[in-house]
DNA sequence: GACCTCCTGCTACATCTGTAGCAGATTTCT
DNA sequence: AGAAATCTGCTACAGATGTAGCAGGAGGTC
């Protein structure tokens, strides 16, 4: 499932804190972004269409949450980068990243480290 | 400059073979694409206008080329998949690739080699 | 020179995405 | 209860994207 732009935006605050109504959702973005409520409410309502959020209401407020964990969103958004732009392999990417791009001193480290498999959690 | 998924297919084949015709291009893309003629043509006209194109006219017909190498066109992928996906820090992507996805060990061994420097080219 | 083929420029149109307004129902405050 | 604040469901609308048709001009063929 491709996320949007704007669905991610919200998707990032509904990871953050779930279960959330659409103005909860609107203060968690308020630092990012400056929409009205009823934008919200629209990428709530597709988000709830494409399967990616439950609602549920109490009251007559709906509330909102993840059906998709952000590890598994990533995942896709990934695959769906490696499958435009680089051959669909990780090789590809992997190369690309570890040669072409300003990685820190501290991103080489890091990501020595998780290669070695410290900070591993729950090897999947 | 973002490009769209049909953009990055038509790129590719000029990223293999320009200066390339439209007929060039949709022959390129055969193998992945069932595109009409006048498809191709679109989206090559798109992408002039995006000035990631040259176009210039030999008889009554236009050739394309590159304007930006493919390595650009990835760094700006990656930095947009990055921005939406993983707080915009490298750290974060590489985190869950190392840690998350499935590597194969040859994918991590490559990985590590890059990060040790062996088959950098043109250290940046 | 007539004809067939191919190319271009323009137009079209459905779907997706970003953004938001409006009206009516519901809740809350006083 | 009446007013004020909210919420929801629907509608709207422009720009991006995927996909392609059509008509007219240019070039090659016999």
């Amino acid at each position: 499932m491709q996320l949007s732009e704007a669905e991610w935006k919200v998707m990032r605050v509904l990871w953050e804190r779930s279960p959330a109504n659409a103005r909860d959702v609107l203060e968690g973005l308020s630092a990012s972004t400056e929409w009205a409520y009823t934008t919200t409410k629209t990428i709530l309502g597709r988000l709830v269409e494409k399967g990616v959020l439950a609602e549920h209401k109490r009251a007559n407020t709906s509330f909102y949450e993840p059906l998709v964990t952000r590890d598994e969103a990533r995942r896709t958004a990934v695959r769906n980068l490696l499958d435009r732009a680089f051959d669909g392999t990780f090789g590809s990417l992997l190369h690309h990243l570890a040669d072409g791009e300003k990685l820190s001193k501290r991103d080489r480290e890091k990501l020595r480290e998780v290669l070695d498999g410290k900070g591993r959690k729950g090897a999947r």
